[in-house]
DNA sequence: CGGTGTGAATGCTTTCACAGCC
DNA sequence: GGCTGTGAAAGCATTCACACCG
């Protein structure tokens, strides 16, 4: 894909990978055709196959296109879901009840990125807690972050510590943010944050239903 | 706001709603302009002042919308964050580790949705956990959802159980899902998932990142 | 002035429709 | 026959630019 790619297809490119690699998993589907993609995902074949179209790839024939070939060429096309030799970092700021349950790191196995740090303000959880990658209080931030190169941060601090912590993660060189929290991060345009807490989901929901 | 608003609009809407009740808890800023909200937003000030246009609202002076009365506007016109007395009811299903951090009713809190169930496929689980609204087996899901008229599910079932669950929820008349698996559920267009799983997200970001 | 409200212009995205291929 | 790949049309969303208002 010479030309950038725009960003509703992406998100959308996004979602049909992590669809072709559930049917990896399990092995069942082998190949696919845009009308196929269209039932599970509610996008217009026409769509998906445009969505395609702009990745670069054609290897569609006339039955369809073959998952594993379709994953490979929208990973690349994206740069997304690298091999394990070229995993993306991030780490998860704010070890409550939120920030333990994503510890375990089998939650992102095989999905192209890989925690490498968690932190909490408190250095006595730090300290009491367990996980499979390393945990600092707060204050160390800064010094791993920079020191790791990490990426992307996973925030899951209280509310009210959100938009503090979040300059400071920006500030460490943190290019994207997975926000928990409800409050809001005012973020420069080169920053990238998901807003992924339950009330933002539930209310966008809500506002999308009320036509 | 007689004509329908467009997608993109409602969701930057919910956003700037969500940072005005900020303001409105913290009690510092009273007026706000909408350059103040591009610079916090990074949205554009002419689109923010097209979306309050498409929302109906006029109350924008030469200093500005007043904190309160935008904030109202935009819960009006999205239909959103209701009053105590018209909470949109949601459930939990799944009471693992990222399911239990979300019993605490705290977090819902004036967000204008109220949990009032959880589920979990071990009778055990049900019935050790601890909060301050019922938890049943999954077996139950289908009576309570119905009887109890519950419009929204948060999904933090292990991934395998993911689109099963999905189905049974969207069986039971439940009208959006906030998904935390990475499984992408199918389901037809009348029904609203967000999803909002840390891979789905972080992969989301990775995406846009790679201009 | 420093702001909003808004028509008109621009620029994106999506759908349509159909040629070409297996 | 069923499906992809793709120009061209249609439909949306965003920006521009400026009148108007406190």
């Amino acid at each position: 894909m010479i030309q950038s790619i725009p960003e509703p297809t992406k998100r959308r490119l996004v979602q049909i990978a992590q669809l072709l690699s559930q049917y990896m998993h399990e092995g069942t589907v082998k190949r696919i055709t845009s009308k196929d993609l269209q039932s599970v995902t509610t996008w217009s074949d026409s769509l998906i196959r445009r969505d395609i179209l702009l990745l670069g790839y054609k290897g569609g024939v006339s039955n369809g296109y073959d998952v594993q070939e379709l994953y490979k060429a929208i990973c690349d096309g994206l740069n997304i879901r690298h091999e394990k030799n070229a995993l993306s970092t991030c780490c998860i700021v704010g070890l409550g009840r939120l920030g333990v349950a994503l510890l375990e790191n089998s939650i992102f196995e095989g999905s192209g990125f890989s925690v490498v740090a968690g932190f909490d303000s408190s250095v006595n959880r730090v300290e009491v807690l367990r996980s499979s990658f390393p945990l600092y209080p707060a204050s160390q931030m800064e010094t791993v972050i920079r020191q790791q190169h990490i990426t992307f941060a996973v925030l899951t601090v209280p509310e009210k510590e959100a938009v503090v912590m979040g300059k400071r993660l920006v500030d460490c060189g943190i290019k994207g943010i997975v926000n928990y929290t409800s409050a809001v991060l005012p973020v420069s345009q080169d920053i990238i944050v998901e807003n992924v807490s339950p009330i933002t989901a539930l209310t966008n929901i809500a506002a999308k239903l009320a036509d």
